[in-house]
RNA sequence: CGGGCCGGAGUAUGCCGGUAGUACGCGUGCUUUGGGAGCACGUAGACCGAGUUCAAUUCUCGGCGGCCCGACCA
């Protein structure tokens, strides 16, 4: 009798989802304030959702490696005299801080900061570390969290505290350290574009844009289904900024005394987001296949008293799959199989399994892929090598997806009133900028619409500022962003 | 911090100035099991404070908290 309601409720959910709400209850729960809960605005990161983080840590740090890149940790603390060394990062930074003045019992006789960045305790720290150019390059990184008392949090996208990685290097010279900081931006790009299928257009922030302290900083932005900016990474050229505030400097190869140059650069748990943002449609999450935590997931169906048989052969295809290096799991609960299809498409694994008495008989499975598309039975046998293939197939699938749903947002505009349409419709904007502040300020207050990078890749080509009418020599990217 | 909406079982909601109703969830039992199972029984609820009133979950005011939109931002 309540079937009808049922299914009204069910169709609320899915109407609900658009706004992603339900699949982050999978992966991440907001905080509620309670009394005795915990903060407004931060987040608790559930075991699956804390999974897909692990994968993006683990890919990060065989890059980090690679490199030779060191992992470190320093203290979450920070005096508060050391954050106010560097003008331009405490201005950047003094609104969003979290101070705390008491502890022990008794009142600091100086405040500590929570970190919301770790330049200054760490270059407070690299001082002593760096004394000879034989010292260089310093290639250090940690994992941590941090706290940003933003005045308005978001879920996934800017919560209070956060857990990130940041890499900081000290260099010889400028050159190597913008040369290094591009290269730690193609890590990026490369985890955002291979692993996370997310196409993303690599670029420089704009003079009011760029990063508080740093001498440039560069970007990767990503374009969400609805075609608003997420930046995904950030890689900063700090030049001698930092060094100087902090006496980074060495022993050159003449036996001169120079400040180190600077990089540093993070990338947080933001990304989950907008990995969510990126692929989710209505039936809930869809993870590409190189980041998926479980790739495959196997379903055994049928009654109590066959299922012994049935799981038992649903742990010789795992063990196989294991051994061509798949990520799987069985889910052989006594439930419906609607209820755990629907539980695993919420999750989004890539790939399901599913296996029943009928399937035995015939010595076959089902196939069925998270993206879509038909199931299809497949003899037992075939089954790790055409996964193999699935997965890969997926991947790209995905990330074809949202390449052309970013190249049908890309509009190129060059007059005033087809740039603020084309924000308004939610785009990327390529258009002139004549590269004054003021103009680029105006322009945020009466379209919403911020530069998201100057690309890396394009002709040169002179126009008109496409707002002050100036000539200008490149175009840039506009839109509204998260 | 400004503008708008909101605050009731674990979740989502209907009605209402005078027994707080429904669905899902959860628990027990039986029947079920190839796309979110059925029946029975059970479980559990008005943010805080003040005011109006014979009577407030409902109306008014204040606080606290949430959501959405701006400013801020990884």
């Amino acid at each position: 009798m309540n079937s009808n309601n049922d299914r009204n409720e069910r169709k609320e959910i899915t109407k609900r989802s658009e706004d992603y709400s339900q699949w982050y209850l999978d992966v991440i729960a907001a905080a509620d304030l309670a009394e005795n809960g915990p903060v407004r605005g931060t987040m608790i990161i559930k075991p699956y959702g804390y999974a897909i983080w692990e994968r993006i840590q683990r890919i990060l740090d065989e890059h980090f490696k690679e490199l030779n890149i060191k992992n470190a940790y320093f203290p979450l603390f920070i005096p508060e005299r050391l954050l106010k060394r560097e003008t331009e990062h405490v201005e950047g930074f003094a609104p969003e801080v979290a101070v705390v003045t008491h502890a022990g019992g008794k009142k600091l006789e100086e405040p500590l900061v929570v970190r919301p960045t770790s330049e200054t305790i760490m270059y407070e720290t690299f001082s002593n570390w760096v004394q000879s150019y034989r010292d260089l390059p310093l290639l250090i990184n940690q994992w941590a969290n941090v706290v940003r008392w933003e005045m308005r949090p978001r879920l996934f996208l800017r919560t209070t505290e956060f857990l990130w990685q940041e890499g900081h290097t000290v260099h010889e010279s400028m050159k190597e350290a913008d040369a290094w900081a591009r290269q730690m931006l193609s890590v990026y790009q490369y985890l955002a574009e291979q692993v996370m299928a997310i196409p993303v257009i690599p670029g420089i922030k704009s003079e009011s844009e760029k990063f508080a302290g740093a001498f440039c900083t560069y970007t990767i932005e990503a374009m969400m289904q609805d075609g608003k900016a997420l930046q995904f990474a950030t890689s900063h050229n700090l030049g001698t900024n930092f060094a100087k505030v902090f006496n980074v400097s060495f022993l050159d190869r003449d036996g001169n005394r120079q400040y180190g140059s600077q990089t540093s650069w993070g990338l947080s748990t933001r990304t989950i987001g907008g990995l969510i943002m990126a692929h989710s449609d209505d039936k809930g999450l869809v993870l590409p296949p190189w980041l998926a935590p479980i790739q495959v997931v196997i379903i055994t169906i049928g009654h109590a008293d066959s299922t012994g048989v049935v799981e038992q052969k649903a742990r010789e295809i795992a063990e196989e799959l294991k051994k061509a290096g798949i990520r799987v799991e069985i889910d052989a609960r006594q439930l419906r199989p609607g209820e755990k299809f629907y539980e695993w498409e919420k999750k989004g694994v890539p790939v399901r399994i599913e296996l029943g008495p009928k399937d035995l008989a015939n010595n076959e499975a089902i196939l069925a892929r998270r993206d879509g598309g038909e199931k299809v039975s497949i003899p037992v046998n075939f089954l790790a090598r055409k996964i193999n293939s699935l997965l890969a197939d997926i991947q790209t699938n995905l990330y074809k997806k949202a390449s052309q749903n970013m190249v049908s947002k890309i509009k190129k505009v060059d007059t005033w009133d087809e740039f603020s349409r084309a924000v308004e419709a939610g785009n990327f904007v390529l258009a002139h900028w004549c590269g004054d502040a003021e103009v680029e300020k105006q322009i945020k207050e009466e379209t919403g619409a911020t530069i998201r990078c100057i690309p890396f890749e394009q002709k040169a080509e002179d126009g008109e500022c496409v707002k002050s009418g100036k000539p200008s020599v490149t175009r840039v990217i506009f839109a509204k962003a998260y």
